[in-house]
DNA sequence: CACAAAGTAGACAGGTCTGTATATTTTATT
DNA sequence: AATAAAATATACAGACCTGTCTACTTTGTG
């Protein structure tokens, strides 16, 4: 799968690199069909030709863009539990130290990829793709690290965890109040405990 | 609040509920934005300058629809609560019975007012402030069900069950697959045990 | 330097969108 | 039947959108 491929097969531009971070940044603050191509091309700098010659659609410029940060988010997430020390629960229960350095952040305008569901609803919509294809690389996470803490149900827990994440992230967007990563955390430390072995 | 208003101040008109009927369902299917004004005049068959008549902008028939339906989906909470006996546990466990159902119905294609939380996100738009209302409505009741059932932090419970009530709605969404309800339930269960006194 | 690749500028086609204006017809009430 | 209210049909303005085309310029590399 593309997202954990160490060799990206499309080869490395600066502008085009340059296209998926503006993009990014523009589409997780306002949503995809509320920001223009042009939009994207002036905050960029870039010719409307370049965009077009190393992606095909729109569509496609963002399905790259989530796929590049999904990968970039999901290194930052194996960083932090890697830096959590060797305890299996810490380990699991640092996920949620990153969500909420995340939802407390000062650039934080809500979860793209869970725009992404909202916004394209086809099913085969590159964008909703690409949404479900980095939340379930998420899970899968969550799973080995339930699996490592020896919790009880690994697959059940994770998925519900995957729950609590996404609910508060929602959640702290729309009422614009970091603190519901406190109620994710501690909503997490009582499921963990109480599947303890 | 509207929401709780027993007489609404627009007179009701046919063609006003038909619209917003229209509206929301093609709205709660395909997004906001992707769906324009015609369509929604051609699947209701009534005339544009109706729809201008009685609403001043598509944003304002946006909001317009969510408050209504709201209403209707609290009445709904409400009656199946209601209709779950006595046992305060069983009460706030039955909104979690009205979650699987709507998440299980056929016609399930995701929270309008998630929705509405990713496309619009000005904070004084109008779709975003009618989505924020209807989720503390459903929270207050939540608090509510959480006090009569004599639980520890009331208002601290209620916030997680929301959490996992709208991780469930958008995960349904996402992947398509109603089994996140059960997940839900089965958490909700086990945190509201652990406030039990 | 020479040459190929990458990027730029600007116009443009064809479509879509919201919202308005106008004149006519239907519906309801008295 | 008369009158007022509601709804309709249709055209249209003005803006925006994605994607293409063409000719020109910059950049990097052998």
């Amino acid at each position: 799968m593309s997202l954990t491929a160490k060799t990206p097969e499309v080869p490395a531009s600066a502008k085009r690199e340059l296209l998926l971070d503006t993009a990014w940044a523009l589409f997780c603050q306002n949503g995809y069909r509320a920001v223009g191509i042009d939009t994207v091309l002036a905050k960029a700098g870039v010719a409307k030709m370049t965009l077009y010659n190393h992606f095909a659609s729109k569509e496609d410029l963002i399905a790259a863009a989530m796929d590049k940060k999904a990968a970039e988010i999901l290194a930052g997430i194996d960083q932090t539990v890697a830096g959590a020390g060797r305890s299996p629960q810490k380990r699991l229960l640092a996920v949620f130290d990153w969500l909420e350095a995340w939802l407390s952040s000062e650039t934080f305008t809500g979860c793209a990829f869970l725009k992404a569901v909202g916004e394209y609803t086809a099913g085969s919509d590159k964008p909703r793709l690409a949404a479900a294809a980095y939340k379930q690389a998420l899970q899968d996470r969550l799973v080995t690290l339930c699996t490592e803490a020896d919790l009880k149900a690994p697959a059940t827990l994770a998925r519900q965890l995957m729950l609590i994440i996404d609910g508060a992230t929602i959640h702290a967007d729309m009422h614009a109040n970091s603190a519901y990563a406190t109620d994710a955390r501690s909503m997490a430390k009582a499921l963990i405990e109480a599947a303890a072995k």
